[in-house]
DNA sequence: CTTAAATCTGAAGGAATTCTGAAGTTCTGA
DNA sequence: TCAGAACTTCAGAATTCCTTCAGATTTAAG
């Protein structure tokens, strides 16, 4: 899952980032509108969480470049202000959720979660591929009823392969998903070998079928057949 | 806006289009699979509303197929069936939406509506000529809807070719193509030749017509027969 | 019809990519 | 602080792909 924060406290931004790093997620943050434009651009995020009040302007304005940019992606907006209209207006405007500083970050996390799950998996919590069945509440896979542990990047990587079955995803993109901006020029990709050989290892281990298919040149993709 | 719809009761059928029609929208209609993979070969939708039950079989066989040349497209299943069966069959499928007969045409097109804001959204990239399509995202490419894997090169080659289909490609050109800069100066064509038979083998072999013409002395053209 | 050039074909190196097991490093929780 | 898990790096093996080549076939021109 990857989240983008666009916060100008750098303090909160950085416990946001923190947080959501250490339950396995990749999140980039941008600490103005131009930043955010900038990210917005360069990458696909699962949720944007939004301050209201920037320092170059109002967050509202940017949910219609978010909205224009990546139709899929959650909107959560946070703002110490706990006027109505902001409120509202952010929420005609396409976003998903609101939440008034101070917050708990569990509470932000709890929200997080609740609307990833609406807006990637379109309200199903459970995504189905053949036999392979994901669980996003439990952050657990099953392949044909039998739960498979799978570690954090595996898990991610199984996710964003069937989010995206039958197309390819190249390497590229996959070091992108997986490990945001902290790659930014690649030597070789042993790491992403590595990764996929312990998920396939581990859906066939539980009898499933070799769904995972290696692009040659390119990179991988999950498909039919 | 372009619709399929497959359906064997005429009334409905013409109803259905009738109403879309009148919205502005593109409208084909089926009234059996034949028909349907008929039009599927030669037209991109956006969205295929399909009935279950039809004259020449069930139209959850259809949905593969749908799925295999336009895997971007979304599919509404029509049953006069309540059967539970049938809708999860589809669905998993991989089906978009259900809607139980007998309906109001209003209910149809408020789904409609959700769907294709949906996918249209996703806007998949599609070649298609005669019964070659070239999926980009997929970065695959069907022959009669069969799947052929081809390498790189071969893929590269194919869609240079139909991109640029019934105009006739000089070797150099296709060289330049699909090598760039960094053939200078050429002393023999021995890869092109190459792949080119290995391109019409695989072609071949899944039954498709031989619309790759050699030019003898320039090179190569595809084309309608 | 003859001949030379162009194209086709299968096979065989060789290069690049990917796979794999294992070892090394970092992270995390007790 | 330590042990185990997760992640990354590494080097050799395996695989796939690209190119080259030599002989066969086809085409165009004389």
């Amino acid at each position: 899952m990857k989240l983008l924060v666009v916060e100008d406290e750098k303090d909160l931004r950085q416990a946001i980032c923190d947080f959501f790093v250490k339950s396995g997620e990749v999140i980039i943050g941008a600490e103005n509108i131009f930043e955010a434009e900038d990210k917005l651009i360069s990458h696909q995020f699962d949720l944007v969480i939004l301050d209201i009040t920037l320092p170059d302007g109002s967050g509202i304005d940017l949910i219609s470049t978010i909205k224009k940019t990546q139709s899929n992606v959650g909107i959560l907006i946070l703002s110490a202000k706990n006027s109505l209209d902001d409120k509202i207006q952010g929420l005609d405007l396409g976003a998903d959720d609101y939440l008034t500083k101070p917050f708990h970050i569990s509470e932000l996390n709890s929200r997080v979660k609740a609307l990833v799950r609406r807006s990637i998996f379109r309200g199903e919590d459970v995504i189905k591929f053949n036999e392979i069945v994901i669980n996003l509440e439990q952050r657990q896979a099953y392949v044909s009823a039998s739960p498979i542990s799978l570690t954090n990047k595996e898990f991610s990587l199984l996710l964003f392969l069937v989010n995206n079955k039958n197309r390819v995803l190249t390497k590229d993109s996959i070091a992108e998903h997986l490990w945001g901006d902290s790659v930014e020029y690649l030597e070789n990709y042993d790491f992403i070998y590595t990764h996929i050989k312990n998920l396939r290892k581990k859906i066939l281990a539980e009898g499933g079928q070799d769904y995972l298919k290696t692009v040659h040149g390119i990179g991988y993709k999950y498909c039919d057949l």
